[in-house]
DNA sequence: TATTGTTGCGGGAACGTTCCCGCACAAGCC
DNA sequence: GGCTTGTGCGGGAACGTTCCCGCAACAATA
């Protein structure tokens, strides 16, 4: 830690004092450096004089403990590395994604609740690339079904935590959302609510959440004799999204719901339908999977389902503390519920 | 790294070989653990035989050599820590921000092309909080004015890099925008479209570029002869921001531009003022600062001030990395320049 | 053959901690 | 007063690397 003032073999100003170690204070206070550990640490059998007279040297001398030695001798650095498998193109867009930046801002609070640090990492990148980094265990958020990363990680005896898609393999752990139930609880609120002909708009995507959504909704439409219509957006963001919404509403049978099952913003979701000359939710009912704000702040606001970015990170963090702790046989995976947040979008305004 | 995997010490599952360190591939060569190091690090003279005998039993045993130990004898981690001072309050919502966002992950990408990482941590910290991370820099993203942790990491005499609101101190390095030339160029802008009566949209901050675009407004508004309208957010957030937008439109003289240096979501902002019976660009021009690409989307596309975290972002990793490799006397700080993207909401539709 | 230079490799210290010991010395007990 | 028990502190190894040396062996030159 601070290489540039350590000025002891690092490059350092020629001015910087070296760095006080915990040597220094030893042989100030005319004790040993085993006594004034213990004292600094508050371990062993030391007499309050002697822990008061470390103590005090050290706070006067400026001494700050080595880290990287800290973390040699404790064989463990607490740091937790942090890679999102989608956006492998573009690696490092994941966090303009309201879902992902609060997946990330809630994993990296957990963890550091548990005294461990987060460390970002490049989407779609292989461990090699970050080999020197004194890592615990890796964190790969949705990883797509090709990726190679989590077999990387395991391969390099890495503990990997990630979605459930790895279920099964030794060394990893997984934390999902039921995401069948999620949508069929969103399906029922809109047939609830009138909808016969709900349409699914979905990013074309190899993520294990995005396909078991499909499955669901296929499963659901087949069980309730309703017909299906999935529109799939070319790609993730606001413009392939909005495109293929415009497209669910303009095709051949005319959708009364949509669940859109993409990042999207939810006010232009709104204003695209609304220039098709849909009236929400009066024509077309409308659920966005979205963790996104805006959608409280809209005319109507949008009813979302969320995926509780906060509860998977918090459940993740507690897994992956429970198993770099070793507190006894935890479990390999954790399932965490959604939250449908119903609003004036998805509700019928005239009686019902 | 791997502590799980250890098994040297470390809690380890019971049936886990121990790692496989330097030594191990030492002995089973045959070789000293000095020859094994050169020859896996490409250093020293060495016979081409032996060489490549060491790196394929290294490979063959599934050696990877221990971050840590590489940090303690290199003397610095190559970490670098990143929190931002805005956003104190709630510590981790600062991801939410499409600005930080960018900021973040440009950041991110820009360091570990230099070999860097980055540990996210929570706004508004101090530094014992992490005191035991073994980081060669801090960077401080917008530090509020009373902000205690810039003095915290010099007192630790960690280097910090962060805004020009450091400017002079001793260990503290700067990048930041030309908040005052932005302004400048945006309400000329404004005016050779026709805007007599600009009103500006700030949130009650005390980051230095919201004080310095307070000014900056003031002083075009009083050098052109033109009345100001200044309109406080009582927060940073969607709501707040368009309930002042709301009030500015409302107010006792109707402005006839709208300046919005508060990270808002542009179409929830475009429906505010229409909410309010104004057409953009005919009855109001509108121009926000936000790095949120929902502008370019909406009818009509918004005109953003783009504050340029890309490049912020690549000059303060340019300006870390020149100041921790010593690489000669690097400026104390830097200036990068805004860009103002000219869209339909801030361009008059009748003929000029 | 003696002298110098070069090549190939190993011994061992160092990075800054923590922690297992051991060793004095004082206090308690019969 | 000898015995055990307990207290207070220090010596030194260990964590796993890298890197400065030194030292052989051999080649080149005189």
């Amino acid at each position: 830690m601070t290489k540039a003032a350590s000025g002891r073999g690092g490059p350092s100003s020629p001015t910087t004092p070296p760095r006080v170690r915990l040597v220094d204070v030893a042989r100030e206070t005319g004790l040993s450096k085993t006594t004034v550990s213990a004292a600094l640490n508050g371990t062993g059998r030391l007499s309050p004089a002697v822990r008061e007279k470390a103590r005090e040297t050290a706070r006067r001398m400026g001494y700050r403990p080595n880290a990287t030695a800290r973390q040699l001798r404790a064989g463990r650095a607490r740091l937790i590395g942090y890679v999102v498998g989608e956006f492998a193109g573009a690696p490092w867009t994941f966090l303009e994604s309201p879902y992902f930046a609060q997946l990330t801002s809630s994993t990296a609070a957990a963890a550091l609740k548990h005294g461990y640090a987060l460390v970002l990492l490049p989407a779609g990148s292989l461990h090699g690339e970050w080999a020197d980094l004194p890592l615990d265990a890796v964190i790969v958020a949705d990883p797509v079904a090709d990726d190679r990363i989590v077999e990387d990680l395991l391969a390099a005896r890495i503990p990997v935590f990630t979605d459930r898609s790895v279920e099964g393999r030794p060394g990893a752990h997984w934390v999902d959302v039921d995401a069948p139930a999620a949508v069929r609880e969103t399906l029922d609120h809109l047939k609830a609510q009138g909808a016969r002909r709900p349409a699914l708009v979905l990013p074309d995507s190899t993520t294990r959440f995005h396909s078991d959504v499909l499955a669901a909704y296929r499963e659901w439409c087949a069980g309730q004799g309703l017909p299906e219509q999935v529109v799939l957006a070319a790609a993730a963001g606001n413009g392939p999204v909005v495109r293929a919404v415009e497209d669910a509403v303009t095709g051949a049978d005319r959708p009364d719901a949509l669940f859109v099952v993409a990042e999207a913003s939810p006010p232009l979701v709104l204003e695209a339908v609304r220039r098709h000359g849909y009236d929400v939710p009066d024509d077309l009912l409308l659920v966005c999977v979205s963790e996104d704000t805006t959608a409280i702040h809209t005319q109507p606001p949008v009813t979302t389902l969320s995926l509780g970015p906060r509860e998977v990170a918090e459940a993740g963090i507690e897994l992956l503390v429970a198993a770099l702790e070793q507190v006894h046989p935890e479990p390999a995976g954790v399932l965490v519920p959604t939250r449908l947040e119903v609003r004036a979008s998805s509700l019928r305004t005239a009686g019902d």
